[in-house]
DNA sequence: TTACATGCAAATGATTTGCAGGGAC
DNA sequence: GTCCCTGCAAATCATTTGCATGTAA
């Protein structure tokens, strides 16, 4: 799915929802899946305002919040008290490393750990709506380096 | 291990690290010892003032710091903004369910998803510190409700 | 004796909300 | 013409911090 595609399918997303289609909101959602990287609120807010300057920090967290909903986005907490969000649409579901030296995100997949979550959830009588895992650890690179050259 | 060596542990730990031991402390570590379940700070705090009625919410926080890193609780993002902690000293690790309709955790363990973890680590050179598997959706007793009547 | 710990209240920082005007449909 | 959406600034809420005082070691 190419940019222009993934918009298209969000603005009927809101529309079908009821949801008005602004200049704001898509200069959020231009912003917002431009990157694959891991934006907070702010960094979402200061690209919105690059394509559109007219956008306030509200209507980010408010339009975060629609996205968020819709799985067109999926939030994980940072660690440190705030939240980072990814675009989702598009992209394969995958987890996440993360490096507590260098805090460097690695992801990865694996279909097994995928089936056993849903078999453990089956058994609990749960249904999943998503899921969170992450492995905290240390990155190859720097396992390499010794302890007093590390973090960066 | 019994609840009065769990608290010797703790405080030998504390002395260790050349931090005091103190009745606050031993308040609210023995609170936070006397339940399995899922608490917030604010809840700790009223459980720690059963105990002694001297402690602060400051020292809750300051004291819960200091537990988190030695490993003896394990803090969980409640999805809500707060964030709940666990008991761990003297329990296996686990996982967890967290119903999105009525806030239930449940707890559970797959022993395979634990080996593919360290599989997946492993090929991207990455040594795990800790994880942390969240899944979530709608527990059992929501499921047989009625969308209207959830929540409870 | 001497740091470290504590309580209090004020500060923080991310996120949310009330409200009056603006704009999509 | 309706309602939903927006910006703004104020409000929340969990958590942290500064400071004067208390206290473990």
């Amino acid at each position: 799915m190419n940019p222009e595609q993934e918009l298209e399918t969000v603005a009927r997303h809101f529309r079908a929802q009821g949801c008005r289609w602004t200049a704001q909101r898509e200069g959020i959602v231009r912003a917002a899946f431009a990157t694959h990287d891991h934006f907070t609120a702010e960094e979402l807010l200061a690209h919105s305002r690059e394509v559109d300057p007219r956008v306030s920090r509200a209507t980010v967290y408010r339009t975060l919040l629609v996205l968020e909903q819709a799985g067109f986005v999926e939030g994980l907490d940072a660690g440190d008290g705030g939240r980072r969000f990814e675009h989702v649409l598009g992209h394969a579901h995958h987890d996440h490393m993360v490096c507590t030296q260098c805090g460097a995100i690695v992801e990865f997949h694996d279909a097994e750990i995928e089936a056993r979550q849903e078999a453990a959830a089956k058994e609990h009588g749960f249904s999943i709506e998503r899921h969170s895992l992450r492995i905290y650890g240390v990155c190859r690179s720097c396992n390499k380096k010794p302890r007093s050259r590390r973090r960066g």
